[in-house]
DNA sequence: TTTTGTGCAAATCGTTTGCACCGTT
DNA sequence: AACGGTGCAAACGATTTGCACAAAA
């Protein structure tokens, strides 16, 4: 973890450590600044929030975690670098990603003098008012899969 | 455009018919609240920044425009109201619409007991620092614009 | 010791809201 | 007349920033 703060030219101090920590230790995440906060406020000694948002810049402008394009409100970072391909739950906030394996692929060409720095796809989900499923995130129906 | 409006359910108003005018006289076009007050604020008159954001608002729950997934800061709305696939040009703060022609088909199934209720594709470009194009950051020209 | 990061509170930005007044039905 | 819409300014939530202090190089 000390590696990965010095690899990306940031000094390593207690708060990015723990930081770097909630965020790489259990993989693949999505957090906002507020969240984050409170997750590390359950730590003795946690950062202020002031510190979270100013590290999750930091961490966003060296490319540890990247900016997540999302409707108004909050931002939302994710740990996972690459292009974002994510299911948007409105109504409960809440962010997943989309098996890589259902994306299909994109062979959009820059207009000149560009480059693609990024692809963000949301696909905002409803929960349908029949509501007797207790869907976790992940019962996904792959059956409707062409 | 009062037809506009009254399917719609709302009331027709002097600065409801001038927001109206300004989104859907011009063909497709992607706005934010700021945006279209400072364009409104030519004409005799015009709406305040509150009534602009609240018709917005307003417009958008009716499904007159839809709001974009876009990184943090201002909300943009499009008046195109089917799904959203845009470059965005960060630097600039422009997003424009990708030729439908360009864009892979989707076939992602939502997950149980949920339906897809919009799907936003958004591509981050950055312009190469190649000399081919002549503009320093600051220097460019709003009043030229078609 | 020099440089950079942190914490707090205040400032800022985009957006919403309370309230008195005005326009539409 | 009743209801909803508008404008202003104040409120608000999310994020940034100024500054004094603390920690890393």
């Amino acid at each position: 973890m000390r590696d990965k703060l010095e690899q990306a030219g940031l000094r390593v101090t207690r708060q990015r450590m723990m930081i770097a920590n909630l965020l790489f230790a259990k993989g693949d995440r999505h957090v906002t600044a507020e969240g984050l906060y409170a997750e590390a406020s359950v730590i003795p000694y946690p950062p202020s929030l002031a510190t979270i948002y100013n590290t999750l810049r930091d961490f966003a402008d060296k490319g540890l975690v990247r900016e997540i394009a999302l409707y108004g409100g909050k931002v939302w970072f994710d740990t996972q670098t690459g292009p974002h391909f994510h299911f948007y739950l409105e109504d409960r906030e809440e962010l997943f990603d989309i098996p890589e394996s259902m994306i299909p692929s994109f062979d959009i060409p820059a207009p000149a003098g560009m480059r693609i720095a990024g692809i963000d796809v949301v696909i905002k989900l409803e929960r349908l008012p029949e509501g007797m499923i207790l869907d976790a995130p992940d019962n996904r129906d792959k059956s409707a899969h062409p």
